[in-house]
RNA sequence: GCCCCGGUAGUAUAGCCCGGUCCAGUAUGCGGGCCUGUCGAGCCCGUGACCCGGGUUCGAAUCCCGGCCGGGGCGCCA
């Protein structure tokens, strides 16, 4: 089938054009038939439009073809752009050429909006469920945030590395690990690119890595998932403050980058993003519990903040903000104690929307005490031999952070499930689309 | 791992508590018809469903048990 090229985006029809010829391409998202004239709402990502055609004024072929258009077929259309008062975007195009390149049948949920459909419906559809514009701008926006930061991170002087996703031990202990059959051997998919990314410090010095990241924990809530993307830096010769800047930093460029590209549609839907200010509340853990004590919520020393416990938090003192020196022993085995106290750690989270959206520290770089750390913690330092040896070889002081990229997306746009912000989300029971 | 809740047309829901009035109501979609400025288009006609298995009962969408699937919360985690 030959058809001419697409030669602009819905959106970028403007009265401007009034009277040019273009090529658009999308899909029919509506057809208002009024009998004589027909109203044709072509979506494309970017937008949608409306093709005007009367009937004796269009040449009869395009008027049998547009007949018989259904909802979702996608077709290709030469047409004259004119600037109008009557239709309401001030904006219409009046076809001359039509192509139906792919015919729909009835879509098997509602993408108009006329009636609301449970997620889990949708997820089964997803790729149907896309079609929908604020789904097209979720996904748009969620790769302004991706650009965004790495933007941000290359100007700090850090480079995009990839690390295996397949490994053959455990990389923090902690969290529940997928097998992979690996040929002959029993392998992992990774749940961090944690030791990974320290080893590089020795070498690469600025890293950073956005990538797929797999836990095999039966959790069911909506802000966890058993496959997301995690977005790791790690720094040689600097420590957790020093991170800490850098992570405000991208989290600020997040803000205002999606805000000056995306503003005006995300309003549309209710969606408003705030700028956060420089620099972010810093609360100590010690604080937080004593916040959280008046507020009648009691956690003992040595507890995690529990997800109320965020709540509450976040209501107190604004987002974003850190808590910074946890309790060592509630922290992953390389988090550098503190010098002057080494029951609490040189470590952080960042917290938004009442979530955990990123957690670091300094590292432990010195082998000796990073042996003693694995020990005391019940792992076996063989087991880490291969990890440890580059400890041996000029490792440099360092310090990282490694931030849940759907969690940060999911605040930022508001969503209320993480799976909104996730093209096919993988959960305990979804393991397709 | 623990706790709570749910499953009715393609989609979203009413009905369930208190069994019969339900060959299951409504919206939207879909099919057909009318209409030369719609923009949540409108009006008319039509279409289509009680998750699976067992039990109680004269009678089950409705009550009971089991299974499957899903939603939410906690924990663990990012």
């Amino acid at each position: 089938m030959s058809f001419p090229r697409k030669t602009h985006w819905t959106k970028n029809i403007t009265p401007g054009l009034d009277g040019k010829e273009v090529v658009l391409a999308g899909w029919v998202w509506d057809v208002r038939d009024i009998g004589n004239i027909k109203f044709i709402l072509l979506r494309d990502r970017e937008g949608l439009i409306q093709l005007t055609v009367k009937k004796g004024t269009v040449p009869e072929d395009v008027w049998n073809v547009v007949s018989s258009l259904n909802k979702e077929d996608a077709i290709v259309v030469k047409g004259i752009v004119k600037a109008s008062r009557i239709a309401k975007a001030g904006i219409e195009v009046f076809p001359s050429e039509v192509y139906i390149v792919a015919r729909s049948k009835a879509l098997p949920i509602d993408i108009w909006g006329s009636v609301e459909t449970d997620l889990d419906t949708r997820l089964r559809y997803r790729s149907v469920d896309l079609k929908r514009p604020v789904n097209s701008l979720i996904f748009r926006a969620s790769s302004e945030v991706t650009r965004a930061i790495r933007d941000s991170l290359y100007n700090h002087g850090f480079i995009e590395v990839f690390t295996p996703k397949i490994i053959v031990t455990s990389t923090e202990g902690g969290a529940e690990l997928f097998t992979v059959q690996y040929f002959e051997r029993v392998a992992y998919l990774a749940q961090s690119p944690q030791l990974y990314k320290e080893e590089l410090t020795a070498s690469l010095e600025r890293i950073f890595e956005i990538a797929p990241a797999y836990r095999a924990e039966k959790h069911n809530t909506n802000y966890h998932l058993n496959e997301f993307i995690s977005v790791d830096i790690e720094e040689a010769f600097a420590n957790y403050m020093d991170v800490m800047d850098i992570l405000e930093d991208v989290i600020i460029n997040v803000h205002d980058r999606v805000n000056r590209a995306f503003s005006d549609e995300l309003n549309k839907y209710g969606i408003e993003v705030r700028n956060p200010r420089k620099p972010f509340r810093r609360i100590t853990y010690d604080e937080a519990l004593d916040m959280l004590g008046k507020r009648g919520l009691k956690v003992d020393w040595g507890e995690d903040v529990p997800k109320n416990g965020m709540e509450i938090l976040s209501e107190e003192i604004g987002e974003p903000f850190f808590i910074i020196h946890f309790p060592t022993n509630i922290r992953a085995f390389y988090t550098k104690p503190l010098d002057s106290d080494p029951r609490i750690s040189e470590s952080f989270d960042l917290v938004m929307g009442g979530l955990e959206i990123a957690s670091g520290s300094s590292r432990i770089h010195d082998r000796g005490q990073l042996t003693e750390a694995l020990r005391k913690r019940g792992l076996n330092p063989e087991s880490f031999g291969s990890h440890l040896m580059i400890y041996d070889y000029g490792m440099p002081p360092h310090a990282g952070w490694g931030m849940g990229l759907y969690r940060l997306l999911m605040v930022l746009l508001r969503r209320s499930n993480i799976r909104e912000v996730v093209l096919y989300p993988r959960d305990r029971f979804r393991l397709e689309p």
